[in-house]
DNA sequence: GTTTTTCTTGAAACTAGTTACATATTCTCA
DNA sequence: TGAGAATATGTAACTAGTTTCAAGAAAAAC
């Protein structure tokens, strides 16, 4: 049995057979066609043209030693910060003739550094990563291989890779500064799991840190409006309720607020919610969700724009701070003034 | 100048040699260690640990003939319904070996030809796409190269490519005589921009069946919250109110209801308000949105499988009709039973 | 102790394009 | 008309692995 059947594809010989010139000629004619004359040039097109031909990628691949692919490892596509973060990448990308795949991590380290592997394997030239906790294994994988990569969604000039994003601790700190600014004295934080999600834990952090508010109640729930709702019931069977409750995804405030409807207690009268992320129903819900603005787009375009500049023309990337915006809506807006 | 620098990466053949080994035994070493003898091997794995030597993904693909990477086309990654369906696609198919392209096409059937077609250039084995509008050219050029293909969001038994996806014009339909059943007469239909996108127009199609609906008034509008809002005041504007509201995704729904609010028309006590794709805000917005479940994630997994049975065995699938579900919330209650 | 089988390994040809270099032809201008 | 330059094209080596086939060695069978 030979290694391959008569029906395999058209390759660059037999073009050139059919057209009775050589290899170097008809590669000439799909990469220099001007190198070629006219007459030689419109004899081999047409046989291109009748038998179909295309190269084959991976030929192209293996001589230019680009792939022209770059891969992304987001925690997952369901939720709308890193679909809107994937979707500016893709079309900055499109522009510069560069491809993307994506991988979802789950906030897994482990998952991701698997997936890493088989973006590597496939031949991707760099990387967007989500946050700075990853596998140490991966970390000096992109090291040693010098994978150039770029971390998104967290802010640290510090951080070995170059980071292009927001700050999580910023953000968490001006949420909490403007909640104590409206007179609250109490805060309870609602979030999703916190397990090997640094975002989380950085706006954690940043709460924390102001000092005019006493109590920050941290509760940690299922990432979903179910899960905030679960999570206010808690507070709410507590006897206390704090001033404000603070959510780190809208989902959650949605959930929240549902959930404090149904008790009777009145947002913004008897509490405040403030959200994050500003999701695309926060401005309708009711009441409207006060909520901070993340610049998801214009991450993903720069963020697309450096690692080409960074792979094309060698220059890695700065460090880029992003900035953010917090959207004061119906949810804390006190009613008495 | 020589074609290579000396910081060239380490390949098979350096291993081969410092190994002092045949390029075919380091190859057995990577593909079939058992057909190597455990001395040769531990010494050849050793050089490959000291060298740091990488298999070219290039050289592997040449050799192979497969690249492991499809690719699909999707209208946005900002919108839900394509971002989870993605989600899916690529779970299933990480877990098959397989890596996925993303390609956003803006509905634009000539985008989606140029973007399909940088795809294949980089190798991609099989299509995902959406809906049956497509270029000539692009259908041709999968029929012609025999590009393994499925259509997703758009089910048509007729259609030459395999179709896994609810039916459009069922939905429509589905929807439609859900709120006659509910006594409604006349239905306004609100969607975002209808060309090219054979989706909503199938299910307009599909709401016009319904005999037992009077008018059907169809406004296009921007396909965002705001979008809804403005056709929702064209249509206070016009005077008379239909008896429902439809609207092709539920983003446009939040519009349309935040609008009625604010000209004091009650949901649903005034007018009834439907929405398409359940989105997770829907079961909490005021009032709770009626509407229309799509199965993205069985969608998703369905057709990745059915990808990647195609590509590995040689299948091709046949078309899948997938359920969908009315969901019905307050936004469509009678209040006066 | 010989024959047969199995196990190891290497040389070389194969996957498919690109490109440096040599050669042949044509064109320009003195 | 002939020297020199410009253009066009082919040969063969290159990118990096895989695989077939043959040879030699070791193990098993007789």
């Amino acid at each position: 049995m030979t290694k391959f059947s008569k029906d395999r594809r058209t390759n660059l010989r037999d073009v050139a057979l059919a057209a009775n010139v050589s290899v170097a000629t008809v590669s000439r004619v799909l990469n220099f066609p001007e190198k070629v004359s006219p007459n030689t040039r419109a004899r081999v097109e047409k046989i291109i043209e009748k038998l179909d031909f295309v190269p084959s990628p991976a030929a192209i691949a293996i001589n230019s030693g680009r792939s022209k692919i770059l891969g992304a490892l987001i925690p997952t596509l369901e939720s709308d910060i890193f679909a809107r973060t994937i979707n500016a990448i893709e079309n900055t990308l499109a522009d510069l003739g560069y491809s993307l795949v994506v991988a979802t991590t789950n906030d897994d380290p482990k998952i991701e550094a698997r997936k890493a592997k088989e973006l590597l394997k496939i031949g991707v030239e760099g990387l967007f990563l989500t946050g700075v906790n990853h596998d140490c294994e991966l970390l000096s994988m992109i090291e040693r291989r010098s994978i150039p990569s770029v971390i998104l969604s967290f802010y640290d000039p510090s951080y070995q890779l170059p980071t292009i994003s927001y700050d999580n601790f910023d953000v968490g700190q001006k949420s909490a500064n403007y909640l104590a600014e409206l007179g609250c004295e109490t805060i309870a934080f609602i979030s999703g799991p916190t397990l090997n999600n640094d975002r989380v834990r950085a706006r954690l952090l940043g709460i924390q840190s102001v000092s005019s508010i006493n109590t920050t109640n941290h509760i940690e729930t299922a990432l979903s409006i179910e899960g905030g709702a679960e999570a206010c019931l808690d507070l709410i069977r507590l006897g206390k309720l704090p001033d404000a409750i603070l959510c780190a995804t809208d989902f959650l405030a949605y959930g929240v607020m549902h959930e404090l409807q149904r008790n009777g207690i009145n947002v913004p009268k008897d509490l405040l919610v403030m959200g994050l992320h500003n999701l695309p129903g926060s401005d309708v819900i009711v009441p409207r969700l006060t909520t901070v603005n993340l610049p998801e787009k214009v991450m993903g375009n720069l963020s697309a724009n450096a690692l080409v500049e960074w792979l094309d023309y060698g220059n890695p990337p700065n460090h880029i701070l992003l900035d953010t915006e917090i959207l004061e809506r119906d949810s804390s807006r006190r009613v008495n003034s």
